[in-house]
DNA sequence: GCCGTTTTCGGCCCGACTGTTTTCAGTCG
């Protein structure tokens, strides 16, 4: 899947053609076509190959030709003559927050830089204060920006950001005069990774908001205070916004905020079209003799009815087919955390957790579910003291136990079993045939080509017992790439053999992504969500990273596991059995 | 460079904050 490379190049002709001072809209053209093509479902060249490359949003005569191109030779021609001319320290410049391409090129050309060590030590001899509007404050910022970006490598973890979000958001809500307030951008459209954190609010008193915000115990540093915005480092290195807003705005505000920008970019042009007006203050109409008046602005929902639509939940709101769903009527009706019964990946101190199955019945119980699966390894992962099958058989015997005790609740007995590299598992039919739930995972040799690593997944799959596939990439947020592997191959066969798919609710895992997991549920797919939680005090929260990612993949209650109550759950995991 | 209920030319999302300026350009989201 060729459609993050050709996003890349696309970004990239913008950047050079920015440092060249070309056109804005022609530049904007090609970082438009960048975004819709990262933004695509399914990999580029089966598009290409149906000759329907023109049909997607941006893309015209000129930027399928590249696309073409690329695909073809792996390279376009007219990237490499324009990289040609560009100097990589230019490029390397536009990196840095504060510096933009105007920036770039007038230190490029005044200070003859070969690399981002230059500037750096161009800054620190004061070289560059005294340059046309550059005084000491521009080289102080500039040094700033350079040691962000050295020490800032990517984004945070959801998992990371929203807890500190909450704690902001918790502190600010204390002050008397604040009234509303709320995450937005990324964190509030649960991405799973954040750049940086948006908070939104509305006060009768923005100002004083906006400096006690700055001076939390949490801010190392101050980048903006102004009369209705804020913007701070933490002692964690993210940047967190505040933005505060009268109550007349704060749908609107809360709308724009929260994006996407390519979302909300659709949005404006359709009030545009309707001879309407939309910004963070809110839905404006013009009159005939020109003054404008709001019509909408108090709530989103207010915007988005006024604006001929229903609600979009912030979710979906990526521009990825959500405004014409909307139109249409036939937008999602997103599973919610209240639909979730159960939690179906979960282990316990028999193998690597920390509870015993009395604890995790517990704490099931207290978060409201109906059920909990007990699902430790198998015996190959020593690592993790994986259970013998004679181990097994006597844990399923104390769950037995366990849940005669227990109403209105049950722990279901599973495993996590381990798929060997020829594709078959770790545990023999014989016990696989006595669990309720039979979930399988890749957990060793990981570096397979990817045809084998596909014909391994795809074995353990047509094992009439394998009810839920895990962590199907193995992927680790910023730490480990996706194994070499065929998800499309890998769907179609947990169609045919009525397999399930997990969405892994581990805010470093979220795997499957929520773009996979719309493919996967679109093609008849079951989707688990499961915390792999192997402590529970800490962990079983990590489900609505999990929910939030299926409603991220579109998902509706229907469409995932662990809404079903566990006589459904059962008969429709055993339907497998019955069928092979 | 793309696009069309403004349709093949002439538009293209919009405003806050900063740092340098005396009225604004550059950057960001």
């Amino acid at each position: 899947m060729k459609n993050k490379e050709i996003a890349s190049r696309f970004n990239e002709i913008a950047d050079i053609l920015e440092l060249r001072g070309e056109n804005r809209f022609r530049i904007n053209a090609y970082r438009r076509g960048a975004r819709s093509v990262e933004s695509l479902q399914r990999p580029i060249e089966e598009i290409a190959a149906e000759g329907a490359l023109g049909d997607i949003p941006g893309i015209g005569k000129d930027l399928e030709a590249k696309i073409d191109e690329y695909l073809e030779v792996g390279s376009i021609s007219f990237l490499e003559e324009l990289r040609d001319e560009t100097h990589q320290v230019l490029l390397d410049m536009l990196r840095i927050p504060g510096i933009g391409p105007k920036t770039a090129v007038l230190l490029y050309e005044e200070l003859k830089l070969e690399s981002l060590a230059d500037l750096k030590r161009a800054a620190l001899d004061h070289r560059i204060q005294g340059l046309p509007k550059m005084k000491a404050k521009t080289e102080e910022n500039i040094l700033k920006g350079i040691e962000f970006l050295e020490r800032a490598q990517g984004r945070t973890p959801i998992g990371e950001a929203y807890p500190l979000a909450e704690r902001i958001i918790s502190a600010l809500d204390e002050l008397p005069h604040v009234t509303k307030i709320s995450p937005a951008g990324s964190l509030r459209r649960f991405r799973e990774t954040i750049g940086d954190i948006d908070i939104l609010a509305t006060s009768r008193k923005p100002g004083d908001v906006i400096e006690h915000f700055t001076h939390l115990d949490v801010v190392e540093r101050v980048l903006a205070e102004g009369k209705t915005k804020g913007s701070v480092i933490t002692t964690e290195g993210i940047q967190v916004d505040l933005r505060v807003v009268a109550e007349a705005s704060y749908g609107a505000a809360l709308n724009y905020f929260t994006g996407s920008k390519e979302h909300n970019i659709r949005l404006r042009e359709i009030a545009i079209k309707k001879k309407m007006k939309l910004n963070e203050y809110g839905l404006f109409k013009k009159s005939r003799k020109g003054a404008e008046k709001r019509i909408a602005g108090k709530t989103e929902e207010e915007v988005y009815k006024t604006l001929g639509f229903p609600y979009i939940p912030p979710e979906i709101r990526e521009d990825t087919g959500e405004i014409e769903a909307a139109r249409e009527g036939t937008l999602p009706d997103l599973v919610e955390m209240k639909d979730i019964r159960g939690d179906l990946h979960f282990h316990s101190n028999w193998s690597d957790g920390t509870s015993s199955l009395t604890e995790l019945a517990v704490a099931g119980k207290a978060a409201g579910y109906r059920y909990l699966i007990v699902s430790d390894h198998s015996k190959s992962l020593h690592i993790a003291h994986g259970l013998s099958e004679d181990r097994l058989r006597e844990q399923m015997d104390e769950i037995d136990r366990i849940n005669k005790r227990l109403s209105g609740f049950k722990l279901l007995k599973g495993s996590e079993v381990d798929i060997l590299p020829d594709g078959s598992l770790d545990l023999s039919d014989d016990v696989l045939e006595q669990l309720d739930i039979v979930i399988v995972a890749i957990h060793s040799q990981f570096k397979m080509k990817r045809d084998a690593m596909t014909a391994r997944v795809i074995t353990a799959l047509q094992n009439p017992y394998a009810n839920i596939l895990a962590h199907p990439t193995g992927r680790l947020l910023g730490s480990r790439d996706a194994y070499e592997i065929d998800m499309s191959a890998v769907i179609d066969a947990a169609a045919e053999t009525d397999t399930a798919i997990e969405i892994n609710a581990h805010p470093m895992r979220l795997d499957l992504n929520a773009a996979t997991a719309r493919m996967t549920a679109e093609a008849g797919v079951m989707i688990s969500i499961g915390t792999d939680a192997h402590n529970p005090a800490l962990e079983m929260r990590y489900m609505r990273y999990g929910v939030y990612t299926a409603r991220r993949g579109w998902l509706s209650k229907e469409q995932i596991l662990n809404t079903k109550t566990v006589t459904q759950l059962l008969r429709s995991l055993h339907h497998k059995r019955k069928q092979m």
